[in-house]
DNA sequence: ATGGCCTTAGTTTAAGGA
């Protein structure tokens, strides 16, 4: 089964990025992030009509989350779970289902803006709360995917230029001690069981040909229990949507699993 | 050089992203 995770920016903007890129790289399960776009204006159908059906958590404007599901696998619909439970947050950034088995959640971690605002607080405050709710889940699903834009770049490797980012938003000590504590309660950075060329990134932004200049950071991840990792075959960065016209910010990641 | 670009809302500039 074939696991992916994608920032699209707005799924309005990216709807054909989306659809096409399901074709290539045949993928099985994808989480999305930023939707931008309310529930009513989900393109339920279109996508139903490619091969895919979906579950998705939006509201207007900003954040939103979905899983995209191939048509024939199984999907336990008594699973679906939207925000972390417990955790009061108008802002949608979470969405799980249980997947031929596999407990499959698609997340959106918050921004945090720069340490010391109050929204670098609300992200540790999130981060608390994704963590205990994992535990409970890994406790319940022995196979389990954490998919989805972390917004952390967890070492000096997965940042283009660490000296220059140091100490910052999105690479901090705290963030990155949150990163650790979810790997603690017994996850595996997929990405990191393989070989990579140096520098391999999932965003760059938008500004100062950052692309161009592999300007990037690694924030977007899949983290996979110990009972999935090692049956995991492949995990990989797709560069190529990227270079496409009005691209996201983000590339996907993908992931081969069982 | 503290900006640069993109999306949204909505109508003209601002907020948010990372």
């Amino acid at each position: 089964m074939k696991i992916a995770t994608w920032n699209v920016n707005s799924l309005k903007v990216r709807q054909q990025h989306v659809t096409d890129w399901l074709e290539t790289s045949q993928t099985d399960v994808l989480c999305l992030q930023e939707l931008k776009l309310p529930d009513e204006k989900f393109p339920r159908a279109e996508l139903e009509a490619k091969g895919y059906r979906s579950w998705f958590a939006g509201q207007k404007t900003y954040n939103g989350v979905g899983i995209l599901v191939r048509e024939g696998l199984v999907v336990d619909e008594t699973s679906i779970v939207r925000n972390i439970p417990g955790f009061e947050d108008p802002q949608q950034r979470v969405i799980a289902a249980t997947i031929e088995g596999v407990r499959i959640i698609s997340a959106y971690f918050p921004n945090g803006q720069a340490p010391g605002t109050e929204k670098f607080a609300y992200k540790l405050r999130w981060l608390d709360a994704l963590h205990d709710w994992i535990s409970g889940e890994l406790a319940q699903h022995p196979k389990l995917a954490l998919l989805g834009d972390y917004n952390i770049a967890p070492e000096d490797r997965d940042v283009h230029d660490p000296k220059a980012w140091e100490g910052q938003n999105l690479v901090s000590p705290e963030e990155r001690a949150q990163f650790v504590r979810l790997v603690e309660l017994g996850l595996v950075d997929a990405f990191r069981k393989f070989e990579h060329p140096e520098k391999t990134f999932t965003w760059w932004d938008y500004r100062m040909l950052a692309f161009r200049r592999n300007a990037g950071l690694r924030i977007d991840h899949i983290l996979l229990s110990n009972a999935l990792a090692g049956s995991c075959t492949s995990c990989d960065v797709d560069r190529v949507p990227r270079k496409w016209d009005q691209p996201s910010d983000h590339a996907p990641v993908i992931a081969e699993i069982g």
